[in-house]
DNA sequence: ATAACGTCTGTTATAATATAACATATTTGA
DNA sequence: TCAAATATGTTATATTATAACAGACGTTAT
């Protein structure tokens, strides 16, 4: 049975980072955040980035190779992601939808695929960046 | 005004092999496959992706960091992508569903923000694979 | 308690993916 | 035909991610 709720040092002290993040982190970005409190190799962060998903502490965003938090209480989001990406200002948020996830959840495929997750990437320009 | 219809020598023969691949390929694993041809730096390769991308000729599968040819003739396919993708055979389907891609180009962010692309990726273990 | 197990850590090295920057050639269109 | 846009070739380098090995730490069953 894995631990579901205690952290190890270095997964707390990536979560912390990411959670204290405005916008998605990248591996190395994290990396160069933490060297003052002794983590020193990438193989550390992406260790402690594997199992922050494995819990859906965090997730992965497949098209900026960047990490978010998750701010979803419900556990089975990290099966049922969704965000919103800005392709100005990289801004990046979860989109928590129940109606789009059940949908999503339901879709099957053709071929008699059975799905066990999905992660669905949506681009445009977000508010903010069309004022300016 | 760009280049609809012709496809330079190198984007030709970046997707003469896409094409005739059966599964998604990796930019370097075809960069390998065509240096016989003359290609020899990953620039090329890479150039080349990005105008067939560019032109919906081919889609880049975000989790896996590899590319796979359109097989839909429909151009608009490329601002609304979707794959079935099975983990244990790393086998790529696009997903071709009207109601999906009507769903999903009608789906509006709670913050205003208005998509203008979508991408989005179905996991899970394949029939043949379920057999084994 | 202690041995066995699973998990986490630290570390060095290297693999895999992608872009920068510069020089030149070719195609296209006004 | 000349300017602009697009494509090419090339070298170097940046960025992202994993392999492989060694040791530490906590649980828990005996």
């Amino acid at each position: 049975m894995a631990r579901a709720q205690t952290l190890s040092r270095n997964q707390q002290i990536v979560l912390d980072i990411i959670e204290k993040a405005k916008g998605p982190l990248k591996a190395y970005s994290i990396l160069f955040n933490v060297q003052k409190k002794g983590i020193k190799a990438p193989q550390q962060i992406y260790r402690a980035l594997d199992k922050l998903i494995g819990m859906g502490k965090i997730h992965k965003i497949e098209s900026k190779n960047a990490f978010v938090a998750c701010r979803s209480s419900d556990c089975e989001i990290s099966k049922a992601t969704a965000f919103s990406i800005c392709e100005s200002c990289e801004m990046v948020d979860e989109i928590s939808d129940t109606k789009l996830s059940k949908y999503l959840s339901g879709f099957n495929h053709k071929k008699g695929m059975k799905f066990k997750r999905f992660n669905l990437e949506f681009f445009g320009i977000c508010k903010k960046c069309k004022k300016d």
